[in-house]
This record gives structure tokens, C-alpha cells and sequence, in this order.
DNA sequence: GCTTTGTGATACCATTTGGCATCCTTTTAT
DNA sequence: ATAAAAGGATGCCAAATGGTATCACAAAGC
């Protein structure tokens, strides 16, 4: 049964939340730090980390008083495959395109 | 200057929109008959086409008194492109695992 | 103990989103 | 010439979305 990939999907579709899933690529971040460079309210960046964990690429564990945000990106995973199932479509018109190409060459 | 991948992560947040790519990648649709597949009216899945449309993954050409939609599956090259950039972290992570496995394994 | 820092939770608000119904126009088919 | 089929364009609506402000609370620092 492959996972439901709708949250992972809508969690992606914000730039603000793409733009923290990068950062947290380079290293965890407490909520305090992804703020910092979000130009948004504390309780906004907050709704975007739990949209992000609803579909699983984040991982929040309190420590103290701070709450640690990891990246997930196994959880990409799923949905890599499902783009996937298209490659063989524009990597046929490509070729295509290439032959087509190569063909107009040879006949000069 | 890379494209702008707002509209495409944007397009394929909803799961009808999802699906009706997958039906144009077998063949290109008039309305009507993605309408057919979609159990909601014409007017709605055209909404869903023209979201489509911004994010470049479907083209719409007029012919008669139709209008047929055709995927354009290499829109998505930017969208596997941006993902790919955290191959690295979820596969270093299960390297590690594996070979943390394998490691236990051979101490047994 | 008191203050500061980091969060959680909630209520509220404007805009966007995903539907519908309806009306009008353009092609085809009879 | 009509009628039927395929769409385009609008207007409307409820719910989801992305943001704010505010209040309450626990953990750290002095």
C-alpha cells in the first residue's frame, strides 16, 4: 500500500515551507531560528513546521523549552516515484527531438 | 534563471489535478471526456485545467468546437530537479542504516 | 524569587480554493 | 434551419489557507 502522498504534496506547494526545508537540510533548527529567517510571526512559521510534519518530511521533538524541527527527507521519497512515472513521457519527446535533430544534420 | 516552481508545485497539490495528469499521459482528452473521469461538473474541471495550464504542465489547443488537453510531462523535469537536491540526505541516512545492519550482522 | 526566553494554544481576519449553477456562443449533426 | 453537443465566462458559496495578535505556561538565567 504506498503512502498517502496528498500531504507531503500540499505540504510542498508553499515557497515559505520548500524555503524551510532547505535550511533544515543543513542542519535542525528550533523554532526560534527557522523564524529568524522567515519574516513572519513566531505562530505562522509554527502552522507552516506542523503542515511540514503532517506530511512527514520534518520530525519535532521537544528538548527543554525548545522545539528541534529535523528534516525527514526519506519522506520525499514517495514522492520522487510518483514524478518518476513521467520521466519516460519528456525523456521520449527529448529523444525524439534529439533524433529529429540528428536526422535534419545528416541530411545537409 | 531557473523557472518558477511555484506553479507547478502549486498544480499538483490537488489529487484530481494529479490524476487527470496521469489519464493525459496514456492520451490527450477533451474536456468532456476528463470531465467523464472526474465525478464533478465540467465547469470545475476546467478550473483544474487552467491551473494546469499555468504550471505548464498541460497545453490546451482549441480545435473545432473542442478543446483538448495535452500533457506536457517535461514541465516536470524542474520539479524532480528541485526534489533531487535531497536524494543525498535520505540516501546518506540509509546507507548508514544499511551498513549499520550489516555491521550488527557481522558482529553476530 | 523574578525575569526573560521559547513555545503552545486560541481567536480572529482576509484571501484563495474548489465546488456549483447558469447563461451565452460556437460547431456539428439531422 | 434547428437542435444538440462542447465550451467559455460569471457569479456565488463554504471551507481551507496563510497570516496576525494575544494570553498562558514552562524552562533557564540572574
Amino acid at each position: 500500500m504506498p503512502p498517502d502522498l496528498q500531504p507531503a504534496f500540499r505540504a510542498l506547494a508553499d515557497p515559505t515551507r520548500r524555503d524551510i526545508l532547505r535550511r533544515l537540510s543543513a542542519r535542525e533548527m528550533t523554532l526560534a531560528e527557522v523564524t529568524r529567517h522567515c519574516d513572519m510571526t513566531r505562530a505562522a512559521v509554527k502552522k507552516h513546521l506542523v503542515v511540514l510534519e503532517e506530511g512527514n518530511l520534518i520530525q519535532m521533538r521537544r528538548q527543554g523549552r525548545e522545539t528541534i524541527s529535523t528534516l525527514n527527507a526519506a519522506a520525499l521519497k514517495p514522492v520522487t516515484d510518483w514524478l518518476s512515472y513521467f520521466d519516460a513521457f519528456w525523456q521520449d519527446k527529448l529523444t525524439a527531438l534529439t533524433t529529429a535533430l540528428q536526422d535534419e544534420k545528416d541530411n545537409t
